[in-house]
DNA sequence: CAAAGGGTTTGATGTGGATCAAGCTACCGC
DNA sequence: GCGGTAGCTTGATCCACATCAAACCCTTTG
């Protein structure tokens, strides 16, 4: 039961659950059931919270601090996402009772809560409503995921770090200021390149009125940015981030989808979100 | 309602509807609910069936022909899945009621079941089960993306066409033999690189063992061919197909998720299938 | 305070893949 | 059968980005 006393959850964390879209809606019943046995627990920066291939048991509920997922292939590994609270991760593994297609990795040190991946598909299957909200989570992470390939296949390096540093600045509302979240190296990976490469992107956007002095980036010609970057509601998700949860209910909502892919490396299914 | 008589639809095509993971599971009734007004429709090949952007009324199920689903940017192009039936397309957009993030275009002539965005939530609000089944398309569709962006940020694009012959023998079930399933053209823009480069790396792997002949690729060796694509369960899906429907009730169960994308080009919002 | 170490930057060089420009081949309609 | 057109291939060249190497900077620690 997620309630203080239990395994350490404190009452505000459970009202920061209750916040995320996936529990706003969802039947104060279900909330006790799917929550049953959930744990909370905190973690080193740089633990490994989850490798890629295991079986999921849990869906990850991030309260503090940031997570890192990321892949890897022949000795290659690149950023997938990088995650702040309140965020929750791995749902997608959880609703299919599937092994992880990522590794989930702590940044810094980590306030984690832990919910059963059983409770979650018993909750799904009671309540409608949270079925329903489990679906428009997924649809919108699964909307998120074509931005980043698109983005990926259709702009060059510099044209990507451009476009992050603006939705940075819609995100964080911070006027020409911006502060990076992360290690540049870290970027660099999520960004797709190398962190030499990264250095060398952020010059050529001295040009364009961006200047650099550690994490924080001074973008001192918007307009000029912007007609480098092209920015796309298509692409870009522009919501601003308000107080520590998401944006709105649905980030994917504030501004605007699909299902099903063939072909190409993934599904051989045929459903294309 | 969906019944031969109404709109042109023909009882075998609803059973081939109701065999698609996303309905095998629902009730009749909610099927009934969820495909009346329903209509099928025909169009020639290259007939733009959405532009990205536009609203989606409607999810869309492939019954003959084949699609494409496709982005644009800045007067670029690139391919992001190819359908082949039976599929179902759209579903996050209908789920969230938003609109498309990717144009789709028939390939050839195509025969399409079209079922209102409005049934669809309907019927997720009154069928646990469905709603359930929907979460399930989405994760499915989800952990096909991902595998996707794993496999264009970690490999080249020699090592993706390798990857994707192998895919596609697995999935046909054929020996050493296998059929490309669309125009080179169309394959070399899915697999992130130009026609020209298609040429390239179809030379490079006949050191492998791979010969073309137009549509017809003949694998020679099979463990060369694996020795350099280094085929990865976590990347690449190779769920055979059976019959017209899908593999399993999931391709993504048959070999094996998560939730939620902060930082990068996406989903500002945070959550992480 | 000095040494050590991790992250970042800068430069030199190499390579994968894009682009440009012909040719080639196969299908189609007259 | 012939000419046209569209897709595919091949070659030459260029550019974006990776790699390798070294210097730099900033923080940590004895």
């Amino acid at each position: 039961m997620l309630n203080s006393g239990d395994s350490g959850v404190r009452t505000s964390d459970i009202e920061r659950v209750k916040g995320l879209p996936l529990f706003a809606d969802a039947a104060p019943e279900t909330l006790r059931v799917a929550t049953a046995g959930a744990h909370l627990q905190r973690f080193p920066a740089n633990t490994m919270l989850l490798l890629e291939g295991d079986p999921v048991d849990f869906l990850y509920v991030l309260l503090d601090g940031q997570v890192e997922l990321h892949g890897t292939w022949n000795d290659r590994e690149t950023t997938l996402a990088i995650l702040r609270p309140v965020s929750t991760f791995i749902l997608a593994a959880v609703v299919l009772d599937a092994e992880a297609l990522m590794s989930a990795r702590t940044l810094d040190r980590c306030e984690i809560l832990m919910i059963p991946g059983d409770a979650i598909r018993t909750a799904m299957r009671l309540d409608p409503r949270f079925a329903m909200a489990v679906s428009r989570d997924l649809a919108g992470c699964y909307r998120g995921l074509v931005r980043n390939i698109k983005n990926h296949k259709l702009r060059n390096s510099t044209e990507r770090l451009a476009n992050y540093l603006l939705q940075l600045r819609a995100a964080d509302n911070s006027g020409g200021v911006v502060r990076l979240h992360h290690e540049k190296r870290i970027l660099a990976s999520l960004l797709g390149m190398t962190p030499e490469n990264l250095s060398r992107a952020f010059a050529a956007l001295q040009r364009h009125g961006v200047s650099v002095h550690g994490a924080v980036v001074t973008l001192g010609n918007i307009s000029a940015l912007e007609a480098l970057a092209k920015p796309d509601p298509l692409i870009d998700n522009h919501a601003p981030r308000v107080g520590d949860i998401i944006a709105d209910a649905d980030a994917e909502i504030w501004s605007s989808e699909w299902y099903k892919t063939t072909g190409q490396a993934g599904e051989t299914s045929k459903r294309h979100g």
